[in-house]
RNA sequence: GGGCGCUUAGCUCAGCUGGCUAGAGCAUCUCGUUUACACCGAGGAGGUCGAGGGUUCGAGUCCCCCAGCGCCCACCA
């Protein structure tokens, strides 16, 4: 054995040894306890990430545990497609501008080819971190059976009346040319100029100069009290009082003629000039208006923000459309017209400076959503897109009760179906449901699920759901699905759904934990939430599992920009997988970040180091051991006190394992292999040798310690042969396999306990700790004293020199004589 | 604006339902070339647990309030 362990030359090797041996595969026939995981696909063109490692990290761990505690573990692999992320990159990739540039088929053929280069890359890097895996079931969310599955549960929504078509005011990305659900709307500071202008009389404040071009009715507060007054040319102004009040301005140049309440203004109408010429506009009353805000009036964009919407519908107004879904203004915006809309709304600002119609202008901050995968602008748009409706009542077919997915959702935390861990983020969960919206679930783009539904000659719904042959004259939905829908139906999915009769699905569903980033909460845990229990009558897990955002050391995001990102696959090339398990899971609680730094990987990295020389000091000792089967006996007071303390252990380990609190397990396991077993157990057995037990217990932290990392464990249980030594004492239901697998073993559930053995043996330390602290005590003080000396020389010198007392000022003088006396006083008292 | 979380040694963090003489890793200081390991061993220094108030025999731990930091949601014409 080397010196130092090479996990270089060790781990690619093991983990392909596990892969051929069949032993990571599940068995649905088996007569075990299932467990399972649904592993969160990551994206098939993306690339590991700590975020991954984390996840990988914390799942093998309970898988590993769970196997090793008599359970028939599966954890089912796969990737996303990544409708939107994808169809960008491979944009990018191909340098076209869209999509529309080639035809539908040679675009997704592309788009085929990509990921598929892409997946082999993301797949191999999931391997590195060690996870036990079971490849022979891998699942790609856009792939035949999961298309299916989508298919499936699309008609079923479609029957029940929960899938509807809608002409909405939805989230347009323009830069993915895309409809996008409001969860991947992200919004980011910016900078921009708010203008104050004339309409008619009235003073309208926007940042959104551009939409201001058609003829619009003027909202104003209908109980709020306005001020109508003019100036010495004659103009008229109508704002609310507060507004004029605090107005200095305006006070000064223009003169009251009377104070009304807002509704007293409705039916009032007038034409004004615009940046886009005269237009027409009349007055409206509603309560939506901030009387306290600016001027207490504004005109609407009825097609191009959320609230103008509403308030369209619910007046009867016209819809008109300024901006078009390539983001640039429609004719209606006269000298803007073509131009993007960032470059009208500087122009119509321009246009009407010049037109005298501007009153003021100043810098403001606000917020601007982009898409949260292109990063260009969201335009808020009218257009026909299908929905979720998530507040519709429908016959739960499993209860028969009326329900709605909504209601669904929220019993799944409230009635404890599904716990998640850290318990804060239930409240954010139920925050979120009972802010939810519809889910718009079409999408714009090619690179996806496409919607089910084929129309007729008419343009009339021919049929929904799987097609196998549609008739000629029918064309399907152009459109495509949200990639979290296919998403949503992953812990099912994989299994078989919707055949109820797949092995996998009646062995393996519902599953155990699903664990994963607390970011994605929304998007993917909650809505696979809703579908599981939708489509199969009982939630798809019964825990859910968070973990945070890995951090730099002083928990700052990672970022490009920031240059204080760390690349996994660096750091399992550095310091091994191990290491790299460890710090993403040691000292750590789930939902808070995780800071991640060189030293800590490292420290990680020693500790692998020190279960491997253990190792190589056990073998040098075992050499030549007779191989006794049977279970050694402890003899000396250390043996006893070692295994009554590794009883000990193994429980609280085994215990923290159970509750998911995989932190509290790893600092319990790297204290007392370091601290009790290295540095106490280790020494004593050199002077009272028992090398069979020895190396019994140590074979017994390998298996404690081996959900952790699996690669040293590994490594040394074949290093040290424990392998031959436990066959025929394992299960044999597992089939034939190479070799025996340290993740084969029982879990250790030692039972020896001798609590005076603990109690003497801890003198013993006591004692041998106050022996080692007086010998340094001592050792100390043979250096002061040696430094004492040195000390009264050196003045004593100084001192006799005649032109250092004859010439230096008295005071020093004085000062050394004093230092003399004193260093001649400690050294008596020593 | 609403919600959630964090604030404990120089740094990063544990401290679960109140009993702590407050722990760990890294960093730091002293000593050590003892045949598992310097990716090591032994010993040490370092904290009035963010500020203030309260409940209690007892508070890092519970309550109130304040401050700073972080995250999420909503997005005001």
């Amino acid at each position: 054995m080397e010196k130092n362990y090479d996990h270089l030359s060790t781990e690619d090797k093991l983990y392909a040894s596990w892969e051929a041996s069949g032993v990571m595969r599940a068995n649905n026939t088996s007569k075990k306890e299932p467990f399972t995981i649904p592993l969160p696909p990551p994206n098939v063109t993306g690339h590991l990430h700590l975020g991954h490692a984390a996840m990988l990290a914390i799942e093998d761990i309970m898988i590993r545990f769970k196997k090793m505690t008599g359970h028939e573990v599966l954890w089912v692999p796969g990737t996303d497609h990544a409708a939107i992320a994808t169809e960008n990159v491979v944009l990018k990739h191909l340098k076209i501008q869209n999509r529309e540039e080639m035809t539908r088929e040679n675009f997704l053929k592309e788009c085929r080819k990509f990921a598929g280069e892409k997946h082999d890359r993301i797949v191999h890097q999931i391997r590195k971190m060690g996870a036990h895996l079971d490849w022979s079931r891998e699942a790609y969310t856009f792939d035949e059976a999961r298309n299916h599955a989508v298919n499936t549960i699309f008609k079923r929504l479609y029957d029940d009346g929960l899938i509807v078509r809608g002409h909405r005011m939805i989230n347009w990305s323009v830069g993915a040319q895309s409809v996008l659900s409001d969860d991947e709307v992200q919004w980011e500071d910016g900078e921009t100029i708010f203008y104050e202008f004339w309409c008619g009389p009235f003073l309208i404040g926007t940042v959104r100069t551009e939409t201001k071009c058609a003829d619009s009715p003027v909202v104003v507060h209908p109980t709020a009290k306005y001020i109508r007054a003019q100036n010495a040319e004659g103009k008229e102004c109508i704002v609310t009082e507060k507004y004029f009040k605090g107005h200095t301005k305006l006070k000064k140049d223009f003169k009251i003629i009377e104070t009304v309440q807002g509704k007293k203004l409705v039916g009032m109408e007038f034409e004004a000039e615009t940046y886009a010429g005269k237009r027409k506009f009349w007055v409206m009353a509603d309560n939506i208006i901030d009387p306290d805000f600016g001027t207490g009036a504004m005109t609407i964009s009825t097609a191009h923000d959320p609230h103008d919407f509403e308030l369209a519908q619910a007046h009867g107004l016209d819809l008109i459309q300024k901006i078009d879904f390539k983001g640039r203004m429609t004719d209606i915006a006269g000298p803007c017209s073509g131009m993007l809309v960032k470059d009208a709304r500087k122009k119509a600002g321009e246009i009407l400076e010049e037109k005298n119609l501007l009153f003021e202008k100043r810098p403001y901050a606000n917020r601007i959503p982009v898409c949260y995968r292109s990063g260009t602008v969201v335009e808020p748009m009218l257009s026909p897109q299908w929905f979720i409706s998530v507040d519709k009542e429908f016959k739960d077919q499993f209860t028969g009760k009326k329900t709605t997915l909504k209601k669904l959702m929220q019993e799944a935390v409230r009635d404890k179906h599904v716990q998640i861990i850290p318990r804060q983020f239930e409240k954010v969960y139920f925050h979120w449901i009972d802010n939810l919206r519809d889910w718009c679930i079409s999408r714009q783009i090619w690179w996806g699920h496409r919607i089910p539904v084929w129309y007729d000659e008419k343009g009339e719904i021919a049929t929904v759901g799987e097609t196998k042959d549609p008739k000629s004259s029918w064309t399907q939905d152009p459109d495509t699905l949200d990639t979290w829908f296919s998403s949503a139906l992953w812990p099912f999915s994989t299994l078989g759904w919707p055949d109820e009769n797949a092995e996998d699905y009646r062995k393996f569903y519902p599953t155990d934990v699903l664990e994963t980033g607390h970011d994605i909460l929304f998007f993917w845990v909650a809505r696979m939430i809703m579908f599981g229990r939708y489509a199969t009558g009982v939630y798809p897990f019964h825990t859910v599992y968070l973990h945070g955002l890995v951090t730099d050391e002083h928990g700052k995001k990672m970022s490009k920009s920031a240059g204080n990102g760390i690349d996994p696959l660096d750091v399992i090339e550095k310091y091994g997988a191990d290491a790299a398990r460890l710090s993403l899971v040691v000292g750590t609680s789930p939902g808070q970040p995780i800071p991640l730094g060189e030293s800590k990987i490292s420290g990680y990295r020693n500790f692998v180091n020190k279960l491997w020389n253990a190792g190589r000091f056990i073998q040098m000792q075992t050499v030549g051991t007779s191989r006794d089967l049977s279970l050694p006996e402890p003899k000396s007071l250390a043996d006893r006190w070692i295994a009554s303390r590794f009883t000990h252990v193994a429980k609280e380990v085994a215990k923290h394992l159970e509750k998911y609190e995989i932190s509290l397990a790893g600092d319990k396991i790297y204290h007392f292999v370091w601290d009790e077993f290295c540095n106490w157990y280790i020494e004593e057995s050199k002077k009272e040798k028992n090398p069979v037990f020895l190396k019994h217990i140590f074979g017994e932290i390998l298996k404690l310690s081996h959900p952790l990392c699996p690669f040293i464990t590994e490594k040394l249980w074949e290093e040290l042969e424990f392998a031959p030594l436990c066959k025929g004492r394992c299960p044999k239901d597992r089939g034939v396999l190479e070799r025996e697998f340290l993740v084969l073993q029982n879990f250790p559930t030692p039972t020896f306990k001798d609590k005076k053995a603990e109690e003497e043996f801890q003198k013993m330390q006591a004692e041998t700790i106050r022996v080692r602290q007086a010998q340094a005590d001592k050792q100390a003080d043979k250096k002061e004293k040696a430094r004492l000396e040195q000390a009264i020389f050196a003045l004593e010198a100084r001192l006799k020199n005649k032109g250092y007392t004859d010439k230096a000022p008295a005071h020093l003088v004085e000062q050394t004589k004093k230092e003399l006396e004193e260093a001649k006083e400690k050294l008596k008292k020593m």
